[in-house]
DNA sequence: TGGGGTTAT
DNA sequence: ATAACCC
């Protein structure tokens, strides 16, 4: 609905010059509805070196040292102790060591403290508004655009003029009391304050978060004040904000691949992007990616809050060397154990089951291969409780599915295997009224007696 | 570069 | 099934 018809018969001059040249990106001169109702208040949420403060909080004596978290030879991330020290995230630990020689380094190849911490965090941020798009396991989104109206309707004219903002204004930019856009993002600022004050009550986690009217800004302002901080950005001040990145990598949304095209075609800074000829873009990325990041560089983003709700997948992955069928299975049965504890957890089904593998070879970056196939349902049945039932039969799929991808008749050298579950059903997936309703065993009013009987007659259609 | 995740094609 | 993106 944001978008215009690009050949529509609009009202617009150049829709009656068909053969002008119209580099402008079109999305330029769209008519905002000005009226507030459709300017949105999100807040990004982030935690401060996450895995770090999880192992902090798990024993308090690491608090007043350097600390890293260590998965296999490298830091991904450390305490701020350790970050005056001079260690950066993903540095190697030899590196970091050399760097820092006190540095303490724990473990964090297991996921599941950090996982079920972090599921507790947006558990938390459910609770002021259930719309809460996760972002790997330390950064939310929140969409507080109904909140913030809600809260409006309780103030008093005198509380209006008196508001004052919660943490800093991006560019110390003055609030003007009289703009309604001001005073949103400013009680939108207030509930920042108080999730991240419930964090820290409740869970004992600080963090930073960022105020602004859509995604991209509320990420990028959040980022500003660094730890334990926040920052709102007034709608004036977007444009120095999206101009403070010194290249269109730093832009969330322009990645690896993205980037290295656009710097084949000159295109560095966000000022080259945003005056680059839409149409040559177009050809070279396809519509849907240049159109994005085109709007993203004049940070605009009308992406929508999306609720993450529970997972869609669960995996578990482990980079290791491998050359033999046995050193696999092996791997699989190890991996395939954890994450069937986690699937039992979670009380849904997963419906299909990925095995992931890495080839050493010529070091192409992210080269990965997988094959899956669905879980035989007499398999998925049994999944929940009594999981030895379950293990030998899915070894068996996974080693198939193994030799489908490396023949093992042949010398191979793997640098990571992954199992992945996904497809995942609370199996009350069938609705009622459905033939899928009646032809589900355990949803069936005549499933009790264990007989796969479905008799019509005997279910109603009540609601 | 680890050990995860998501969506689009 | 892969390729891109995010952390």
């Amino acid at each position: 609905m944001e978008r215009a018809e690009a050949g529509a018969p609009g009202g617009w001059p150049g829709a009656l010059e068909p053969d002008e040249p119209d580099d402008l990106p079109w999305f330029h001169d769209e008519l905002e509805p000005a009226g507030s109702s459709s300017c949105r208040v999100i807040v990004h949420v982030d935690l401060d070196c996450f895995y770090a403060q999880v192992e902090m909080i798990s024993n308090p004596e690491l608090k007043d040292k350097p600390l890293g978290v260590q998965q296999k030879y490298l830091v991904v991330t450390c305490n701020y102790e350790a970050r005056k020290l001079g260690v950066k995230k993903l540095m190697s630990v030899r590196d970091a060591k050399e760097k820092c020689p006190q540095l303490v380094l724990v473990n964090g190849e297991d996921l599941t403290r950090y996982r079920e911490m972090s599921y507790k965090v947006t558990e938390l941020l459910e609770e002021f508004s259930p719309v809460v798009e996760r972002l790997g396991f330390d950064e939310n989104f929140v969409d507080l655009t109904e909140m913030v109206e809600k809260r409006l309707e309780q103030l008093q004219s005198d509380e209006l003029s008196a508001l004052t903002v919660s943490g800093h204004v991006y560019n110390n930019q003055s609030v003007n009391p009289r703009d309604t856009l001001h005073i949103r993002l400013l009680v939108g600022s207030h509930i920042a304050a108080e999730m991240r004050e419930a964090m820290y009550q409740q869970l004992g986690l600080t963090g930073c978060a960022g105020v602004a009217s859509n995604k991209l800004l509320a990420k990028l302002v959040s980022g500003v004040f660094k730890p334990n901080q926040q920052t709102v950005l007034l709608p004036e001040s977007s444009q120095d904000l999206i101009h403070s990145l010194n290249h269109i990598k730093e832009i969330p949304g322009i990645g690896y691949k993205t980037a290295k095209r656009l710097e084949a075609l000159g295109i560095s800074s966000v000022r080259d992007l945003q005056t680059f000829s839409s149409k040559i873009l177009e050809k070279e990325l396809g519509i849907s990616v240049a159109q994005r990041i085109q709007k993203l560089s004049f940070g605009e983003d009308d992406s929508p809050v999306t609720p993450s709700g529970p997972p869609q997948s669960f995996s578990e992955e482990d980079s290791f060397r491998c050359s033999s069928e046995v050193e696999a299975k092996t791997k699989i049965e190890e991996l395939l154990a954890s994450l069937l504890n986690r699937v039992c957890q979670d009380g849904r089904k997963p419906h299909t089951v990925r095995l992931v593998i890495r080839r050493y070879s010529s070091e192409k970056l992210c080269n990965r291969e997988s094959r899956q196939c669905p879980i035989p349902s007499h398999i998925v049945q049994k999944l929940g409780a009594g999981n030895y039932d379950v293990m030998a039969p899915m070894v068996d799929i996974l080693m198939k599915l193994f030799r489908n991808m490396v023949n093992v008749k042949m010398p191979f050298h793997l640098t990571l295997l992954s199992v992945c579950f996904c497809n995942l059903k609370s199996r009350n997936t069938a609705k009622k009224g459905t033939i899928d309703y009646y032809l589900t065993p355990s949803l069936s009013t005549t499933s009790h007696t264990g007989k796969r009987s479905f008799k019509m007659k005997d279910c109603h259609m009540e609601d």
